[in-house]
Order: C-alpha cells, then sequence, then structure tokens
DNA sequence: AATGAAGGTTGCAGATATTGCAACACCGCA
DNA sequence: TGCGGTGTTGCAATATCTGCAACCTTCATT
C-alpha cells in the first residue's frame, strides 16, 4: 500500500538470510543504490538495521528488544506459563503453546525438561501447520469458510508417511478434532515423536491457544502419552478459566 | 532519512507498549487516520503488525521470525554456544554472552542451572550497561575518543550502592578493564549478583563478544567467584580461537 | 427499532517527499 | 600512482504520499 515503506521492510528478510552490501540489497530490491542506501539509512536509526565492521549490513538489535516485547504482551502466554511448568514437571515432557496468527501457527511458549539451552529457539518460528496437533485444534476452531480457504491455500509436505497429504484429509482431520476437543500428531512431523494437544478458550468460547505435550518413541509409546490425554486438557481448561475470568485490558481508551 | 519509512518505523515501537487502535497510532505519529491506517497496512502486509480481534493493532509474528532469524546468524554466538553450556556444566553459574552494538551491549546467549523456564527472557534486552561486567569489558575496547563519547552519553543510575556513579568513574573503571584483561561487576546492579567476565576476540584483537558467570551471594560468595576467572578466562579464548580460526564466510560476492 | 456516535475506509487533487542520475569521494590494491 | 569497486551527495522530475471530506460499518443508547 505504501511502495517505499513496503521496499523498506522487503530488506528485513533479506537481510534476515545473512549480512548483505549496499549494491545486493539494491539489485534485489530492483531499486537504485542511492534509494537502498537511504532505506537503509532509515532502518538503521531504527535500530533495526546494524552496519558490521564490513560495511555489510545486517538485522539490528532493536528486533530482538521489539520481539521481546511483543512477546511479553501476550497476556495468554503470560497466564499459561506457570500452568505449563508445572505439568512440565509433573510429565518430565516438553511442552508448548501456540497461536494462530494469519495463516501461520507459532509457538509462543516452551518447556522442555531435557535441553535447557537454547529452548527459546523453536519460539517464534512457523510451526509445520499440516501436521501438528496444536495447528489442527487452532485451525478447527476457525469459522467454516475460513477454515476450508485457508486449508486449499496450504502446502501438504510429506515429512513422513503418516503427514496429512491433502487438503481434504486436513480438512476431515480437523473436523473430528472440532468435535472430540483435542488433537494429536503421531509421527505426522518427525517419525519418531508423538504429540497430545489441548485448546485453551476465551470466554466467548473460541480457541486463543493450544498446548501439547511432546515426546519421542524411544521415552513413550504413542499409547502411553496418550494416558496424558486427561491431565493436558485438565491443564488447558485451568488456564482457559484463568484467561477468561481475567480483568479485561487497562488500555487507556 | 526517510519521512515515510521513519513514520511506519516508529509504530513499532509504540505498538511494543501495547495494542492501539487506528486513532491513538495516528495521534501519536501526528498524521492523519488515513495516513496511519496506510502505514499499518503495508506493516500488517509483511507481517510485523497484526490486527486482532477487537480491531486494534499490535505487533505481528514475522517480527519473532525475523529476530530469530537474526539471532542464528550471529556466528560468535553459535560458537560460543557449546562452550558456555561446558563452562555452565562444570561450575553450576548462571552464564551470559553479550555484544556491544550502537551504544547498547545485549545478551545474546544465556545458560541457567536453576531455572530452566523463560531463560530466553532477558535474551536481546539492553544490559544495565554502566554497571555490568560485560558492557565493561566491550566499551573498555571502543578507541578511545567513542569510549569518551558514549561514556559521556550515559546515564548513570544507581541501582546500588556499589554502581558506576558518573562518567569519569567508568572510564577509569573502563581502563583498568582493559589493561587486566577481565571485568567484574561486584553487586553494581542487584546487590547480591556478582559477575567475572572475560573477553572474546576476533582475529584482529578486537572484542567482538563478552561472556560472564553470574552467582549471587547466597550460593558463593564474591572471593569464591573470583577463584572462577581462570576458568572463565580459558573458555573465552578458547571461543576466540575458534572464531578467529573459522573460515570466512560463504557469502556470493 | 431507530438514532446517533465513534471508529474505520475510500477517492481525489495538491503538494511534498522520493527517486534515479551523474558526479564525487573513499578505500584497497596492483 | 593510478585504477576498480563501493559508498555517498545534490539536484531536478515526478511518482508517491498526504490530508481532506464523505461514506460506511458497528455498536450503544433512547
Amino acid at each position: 500500500m505504501s511502495q517505499t515503506v513496503d521496499r523498506a521492510l522487503s530488506i528485513l528478510p533479506l537481510l534476515a538470510e545473512g549480512p548483505a552490501d549496499l549494491g545486493q540489497v539494491a539489485d534485489r530490491l530492483g531499486v537504485h543504490k542511492s534509494t537502498a542506501l537511504r532505506l537503509l539509512r532509515t532502518l538503521h536509526e531504527h535500530g533495526l538495521v546494524y552496519r558490521q565492521s564490513d560495511q555489510r549490513y545486517r538485522l539490528g538489535a532493536r528486533l530482538f528488544a521489539l520481539a521481546q516485547e511483543a512477546m511479553e504482551n501476550l497476556d495468554v502466554r503470560e497466564i499459561a506459563h506457570p500452568h505449563l511448568v508445572r505439568l512440565n514437571e509433573s510429565c518430565g515432557h516438553t511442552v508448548h503453546l501456540a497461536v494462530y496468527e494469519e495463516n501461520e501457527v507459532l509457538y509462543i511458549d516452551k518447556v522442555e525438561s531435557r535441553y535447557p539451552v537454547r529452548m527459546y529457539s523453536r519460539i517464534g518460528k512457523p510451526v509445520a501447520i499440516t501436521v501438528a496437533a496444536v495447528a489442527k485444534l487452532l485451525l478447527a476452531d476457525l469459522p467454516e469458510h475460513e477454515r476450508r480457504a485457508v486449508a486449499e491455500k496450504l502446502d501438504y509436505p510429506m515429512y513422513t508417511s503418516r503427514s496429512t497429504p491433502h487438503a481434504s484429509a486436513f480438512l476431515r482431520e480437523l473436523e473430528k478434532v472440532r468435535e472430540q476437543g483435542w488433537a494429536t500428531d503421531l509421527g505426522g512431523h518427525e517419525e519418531s515423536i508423538n504429540c497430545v494437544a489441548a485448546p485453551i478458550r476465551g470466554a466467548d468460547g473460541r480457541v486463543v491457544a493450544a498446548m501439547s505435550v511432546s515426546a519421542p518413541n524411544v521415552v513413550v509409546t504413542a499409547d502411553e502419552l496418550l494416558t496424558l490425554l486427561p491431565l493436558v486438557r485438565r491443564t488447558a481448561d485451568a488456564i482457559s478459566g484463568e484467561y477468561s475470568g481475567r480483568t479485561p485490558v487497562k488500555g487507556t481508551v
């Protein structure tokens, strides 16, 4: 809608791939070097872009800070977190929290028992939307037509032989998930990983987030993991309760 | 440098404070609603801004993904990480990795022993630059005039009675740190927390990052923590070696 | 149920801000 | 010392953005 801003913002994903110099940026944007320079300068002033010692540009620090703050403003996450931790303590497996946004599902929190380090590494990354248990729950709650529209638009990569193969299979699965109120991913993304997930609902009953417990086959079988379902659902319900009972917002308007 | 982009980017920190509606954004930008709308739309198309169900805008998902990727492209971090983990395993304390960028010092990695959860919560946040041990190391390595310039510009909040009180004290401290090649923060930020830090240097000898070990008084006294100094320095040197020995980059130019 | 208010959206004409150019400055290198 | 590759700046043309005003939608009120 705004050409200048559009161009400027296009620089960000480009730099996300790795550092680039002025010429490269200009080329990939299809603009004159001087134009690219001015855009980069503006991004730079806002700290979104950083100029390293070899003069090349890369993404800047402010970006982290922004992502940070954005994260902290997600109140579902804040409320859910202690519950996730408790669940993790009682079952020992990896616990995820995810939300849907603009055709993407992304993890916004994760508690992992075994590998305390780099646990943020997945947070913020889009989820394998066609197979992840949390994605199924989030999409299943979309209005019929939107759900269909999204399903049609998606790619259906066959991560494993049990991945969702195509839109109609996906829609059928969503229908099932919608009815039963929980979802699983049994080796659909990684051959040896299974997940059980339950929805978190707002006061109006709409699904606002989904949480899951994941564990590799070698630790517990899929059947064993399924025995955790009641616990997962109880946790999700507890979060739902707290979330919807909460006083609205403090906003000044 | 580019007004339109400048305005658009100003929206981001604004939304970082919390969701806002069109009118609020327009007011705070000092532009007409329609203008704000078009800027927001552009940001939206790039996924940097998300429109929640109540029509208000907040920061979007792509931001996480970008911050993600930016993070992963920091090769110091990648190289350092296993070393940090090993250090953490051997001493049990919190280990930090930080870099300097544009008048700010920020943590880019952290390994924490006791509290496995939410460890990313600090990563990306600016460090208390006037007191943190890692900040001292990073600033101490700046060229004389730049160091002075930065020191003059800073605020010197008295977090505790042992915080660095003003620019000249800070510059003296930096000088000392510069000479001895390591730094400490003894209760300068949190009364009961001490840190020891060592620099990580690139092939040219310049400090590219700094790492530290932090522990509360109740666990080890400052003196005990100082006994870890050799280990910390050795770790930092190991990272330096690996970092500078590494093959440059794969870049296409 | 109708009315009004508040916020969001669109088309348009004016004018400002952006663009590409070309010349210049800079750096490293032969 | 001269050369190639990059980054940087001033300028004129104009494409782009802006603010306006009218319109639409939604929601709350009477």
